[in-house]
DNA sequence: TACACTAATTGTAATTAATACAAAAAGTAT
DNA sequence: ATACTTTTTGTATTAATTACAATTAGTGTA
């Protein structure tokens, strides 16, 4: 793998009309940027950090890095997720990729943009050596931010609203067994809209993959609400047959 | 902007803790690849290229190649597409990012890869002094390729059919003025499923951006049908609701 | 001119789904 | 035992979907 680098100085891809030299195409890098949202009840928030080193120096930014030579683009993103808060095991999907031309003051850096949506409590954000702070922000407020990020942000944003509907990302917000209350509720927060709360109930009935438990709430000063849990088997006999919440 | 290139040895995005030089980062390059898919007469077809040099000389392939250092990806997606095709002002969309460590023989290549939508008539498909041959291909009978592009190519037939519902790349493929039931075969071809013409009619009724005009057909050997057009005016308060299609 | 032919267009009845509520139920706290 | 609160079930109305059948408007032919 190593000698992967070992570039020929042969023509790559085509002929090179443009009387370009090969080796102007291997000077360029990527890096992955990490939209990872948070959520907490009935509140969506993202995890920005304070940069600690030019350029944007102080700028609060997305959690990004360059992605090494020999490191796949997927395993970049899970590694940034790691640093930042010692999460590993959660999905990233990748979004969009920006490439303006102009977009990093030091050259031509082109950035994958990843997605996550964990739950805020199960994380306490590091900093380090290459941020001076990371600080979870809410997504009403947003500070003004380095590079293309508040784009960047922007379609991460939309994209998760579409995500949410046919990938069990919510499985991280939620606890192992939770009641329908908190199952709408997060939906609400993350597609900004509400539902009746009845009628919500109907659709969900016909899920399979969401199985109610034998057990109910305790110690609420209320009717208990019965517990359910997310079954990965059932689902994907649903994913397989292209299944989206339509709300 | 030509300086942009001229790079800096100091840290770029953090402080280098795998003790990798900065250098190693700008080492890569990055190439786009275009699916075209070619819509004639109830048929799905694919625009594919024999590649007439190394890595994978005579394979067939996507139509693809190397951004250059000062072309933005949105760009480079177009250019490769009037390369082949002469045509432009056809959207290319970006779909997915592919950045495994091996996926090319002659160093670190990530590619983006963006998908259009063309009428075949449209296109007499050029060789090159990069491509042996260029041809359409069956969506149903698709040779093996090189590199990873079967792999893009599913992805991109995956995300044309969620494409096309809910952005009118359509356009490009049915006359100015269309029948409703090239409408439809259109959609079924691509989406791989058959409607009942009653009822698909019905949904179509109310949506406004397909204006009924005052013609019909002529010289049909059966009731003409009556034309229609798309009205992209009114398509865009469509799509500020986030309209799609709902077959 | 009348009639056959073909696909476009309209209509309809039965079923299913969406919506807006209201009523009942099951715990805890007093 | 009763009040309180939220869960859970129910219901009546409206709207959408579905599977067809019937009608229509041209062209081509006898």
């Amino acid at each position: 793998m190593r000698n992967a680098l070992d570039l020929s100085k042969t023509s790559v891809e085509k002929d090179d009309i443009y009387s370009i030299p090969i080796d102007a195409f291997f000077k360029s890098a990527f890096s992955v940027d990490c939209v990872i949202f948070g959520y907490h009840e009935k509140e969506l928030k993202v995890l920005l950090i304070q940069r600690g080193t030019d350029p944007y120096e102080d700028f609060w930014a997305l959690p990004g890095d360059l992605v090494y030579p020999y490191e796949d683009l997927d395993a970049a993103a899970a590694r940034v997720l790691n640093d930042l808060t010692t999460l590993h095991e959660i999905p990233m999907r990748q979004v969009h990729t920006f490439g303006k031309v102009d977009r990093h003051p030091l050259g031509r850096v082109i950035t994958v943009a990843y997605l996550a949506l964990v739950e805020v409590q199960d994380i306490a954000p590091l900093a380090s050596n290459w941020a001076k702070d990371a600080k979870w922000h809410s997504i009403k407020r947003i500070p003004k931010l380095a590079f293309d990020h508040k784009q960047i942000l922007q379609e991460c944003h939309k994209a998760l609203k579409e995500i949410i509907v046919s990938e069990p990302i919510w499985t991280t917000v939620l606890p192992k067994k939770f009641t329908l209350t908190q199952f709408q509720e997060m939906f609400e927060t993350i597609l900004q809209r509400e539902f009746d709360k009845g009628n919500f109930r109907k659709k969900i009935s016909g899920v399979k993959f969401l199985k109610q438990l034998d057990e109910a709430q305790t110690n609420v000063r209320h009717r208990p609400s019965a517990l359910y849990k997310f079954d990965p088997k059932l689902f994907k006999a649903y994913k397989e047959k292209g299944f989206v919440f339509e709300f």
